[in-house]
DNA sequence: CCCTATAATTAGGCATCCTTTAAGATTTAC
DNA sequence: GTAAATCTTAAAGGATGCCTAATTATAGGG
């Protein structure tokens, strides 16, 4: 039951449903069906076989979670993915977003040794590139969700994980600005439709709008 | 047609008929179901599969071997396959065989940018752990082809890069002679049945039987 | 030159993961 | 509360890659 092993497919479907997850509740198939780029049917089926091996909770029109053990194989996973993402940023010099994709290949042949071993070599790293945590071997440590900038509040701090609506960016207007992934941040001010914000690079005001498709993770301790 | 994307597969297929070749003559397909661990009904079947994209000639009690582009595509795959063996020995501390395992599974995840940006970090090296040749990323490098010790002539030099019947070797015994897995040798004399080596930890006699058991590379500019 | 051991092939299946089409269920929004 | 949008499900099918069992072809020794 520890040594189930799981398809490449399986990986994807349980990574993905743990990047996706907000808090506790499920990911809905359109979402899933969308990011990994297959059809509604196809997540539909593979969502019921996961729940008949235990590894998900499928809830019809509401969506799907992890299991304790899904939850855990996620977690094996996804620390693949991370290490291998310091891996090719830090040494090899990729860009944040190729590494992220050739992470995405190299995770399924990815034994737990080899991960263990690349742990050391990059010296225990606690978080990816864009300061996402990278869970631990005995799959303790529970991944952090990530909120659109709006929900942060005065005087909280956090990083830049993702823009979610990418035809709305002004990508290079917030690098400039130091908002770009990655991104430590404080919130200084909130308005009904902006958003003052402290970055690397200075200060910024963000509308409300934009900061919606900003997603971030706040730092430990907070909320 | 240079876009083409090989299944993990047909990968697998065509870097062992590369590695099992003799020279020129074709692989029997009856070692490439062993070395593959699937039936021989199966190795058929994909041979005739590749024959039909142009990777592999396929002659009927014969075997398998080559086209120019399925060994184009063998040594993409194999110079993949022999960084990744490099940097889990070299950085990761790997004992070359657990490298080898894992290096399979890498290779089929590894883009070419990947392979060069790899090459490039263990600073080009020449070859494996074992002293076999690494491909060049345009393809240009002939595979140095592997003998029994016992077609090695006299002053002749060369590397261990396999052991061929391992029931019959005695591991420990050539590993304390210096004649182990990558070893330089060269050979001091031959006679009917034994022949005379010089390793790195001095000389070792070898029966003839043993020997044909030893699948070596000869040095560079011999023959 | 025949006979046998080996190799090749055909036929039928299985598992995985994906697809499209189409019909039915539920939610959501007005 | 109903209608439109979304989601679920079933059915049928395609591609890949593997299997077993049974049959046929061939090579090579005697």
């Amino acid at each position: 039951m520890n040594t189930k092993i799981l398809t490449e497919s399986s990986q994807m479907y349980l990574l993905e449903i743990a990047r996706l997850r907000d808090g506790d509740a499920p990911v809905p198939l359109s979402r899933l069906a969308e990011e990994l780029s297959v059809s509604p049917v196809s997540v539909n089926e593979m969502c019921r076989k996961l729940q008949k091996q235990g590894l998900v909770i499928y809830r019809p029109y509401k969506g799907a979670s992890l299991t304790p053990e899904g939850e855990r194989q996620a977690h094996r996973v996804l620390r693949k993915h991370r290490l291998w993402e310091v891996f090719l940023v830090k040494e090899l010099g990729y860009a944040y977003e190729q590494a992220h994709e050739a992470a995405c290949q190299l995770e399924h042949g990815t034994s737990d040794l080899l991960a263990d071993r690349l742990d050391e070599y990059l010296d225990h790293p606690s978080t990816n590139p864009l300061g996402q945590v990278i869970p631990r071997p005995d799959g303790e440590t529970p991944l952090r969700k990530t909120l659109p900038l709006t929900e942060i509040s005065v005087g909280q701090e956090g990083h830049v994980v993702q823009y979610e609506d990418d035809s709305m960016i002004p990508r290079d207007f917030l690098r400039e600005r130091g908002l770009y992934l990655g991104s430590p941040f404080k919130v200084l001010i909130t308005t009904s439709d902006s958003m003052l914000v402290e970055t690397p690079k200075g200060q910024v005001s963000v509308a409300r709008d934009l900061a919606t498709a900003i997603s971030v993770e706040p730092e430990k301790g907070d909320e």
